[in-house]
DNA sequence: GGTGGTTGCTTTCATTATGCAAGTGACGCG
DNA sequence: CGCGTCACTTGCATAATGAAAGCAACCACC
């Protein structure tokens, strides 16, 4: 069952595409559930149990965000209480190649970070 | 007079190269800048007039954290008061595939965004 | 040579987001 | 039944953000 909240807020802060795209991805924690999701990761406890150790209600308002924005959809696979599995929306899978470039850089720029083989797979593929 | 300010921040989140780059580069408006002195831009007036209108404190701490982590430098025009124009670094440079991965998925995804001219040529180029 | 405007920041402070921790409800297992 | 786990939610302190004002040097004018 899609759409359990809100439609995706429309306050842009300009025209321009990137600041568009920041507003929807541009935090210190999404792009890192986009990425584990991009890794075939799909439940709350797989992004929850990451490396960089989000914090639970972060993650929570972030799923919810991005359902509301369409880069990830939901399916129910238990009843009661109500539990979702996740996976990235075609909009959400055309932000891989914005994940792999932002990848190269971290490994060629930032001291201390390594790709990691699941990633080197994504930047064949631009 | 480069390192006017602290080097760059050691706290990583994780080894991963895209949280590393995120922690660089991952909030509401570093990108912006670091897109504005793609275009050429190179003086704080300049970023400051933007159309997503940014906070004058946090610009001015956002050249700081970007010279001391190596992604932009400066250089003096006047002595008194001290004042500089800036520029990217090679490090900086190679962020404009980020810069147009995210503007191509902008443009294609966020409703109200349209790419201008200036981008369409970093385009070609990855 | 005072007056006003502009540039490039810095400072103050209210508002908002973040993040730690603890709580909750429905299982599942022994 | 008691204990643990999973998937969240809630409460609250602390940190980041953002609106606004302040400020110091220049420049242009008259």
């Amino acid at each position: 069952m899609p759409n359990r909240r809100a439609s995706a807020s429309p306050v842009l802060r300009s025209g321009c595409p990137i600041a568009g795209a920041l507003d929807v991805i541009g935090d210190r924690w999404t792009l890192l559930i986009i990425r584990d999701l991009a890794h075939g990761r799909r439940r709350y406890g797989d992004f929850a149990s990451a490396a960089e150790g989000i914090p639970t209600n972060i993650l929570a308002e972030r799923l919810k965000r991005l359902e509301a924005a369409g880069v990830i959809d939901s399916e129910p696979y238990q009843q009661n209480p109500p539990r979702y599995s996740y996976g990235l929306t075609a909009k959400g899978e055309e932000l891989k190649p914005v994940l792999a470039r932002l990848a190269l850089w971290g490994k060629q720029h930032v001291r201390g970070t390594r790709l990691p083989d699941a990633m080197k797979a994504m930047l064949t593929k631009s």
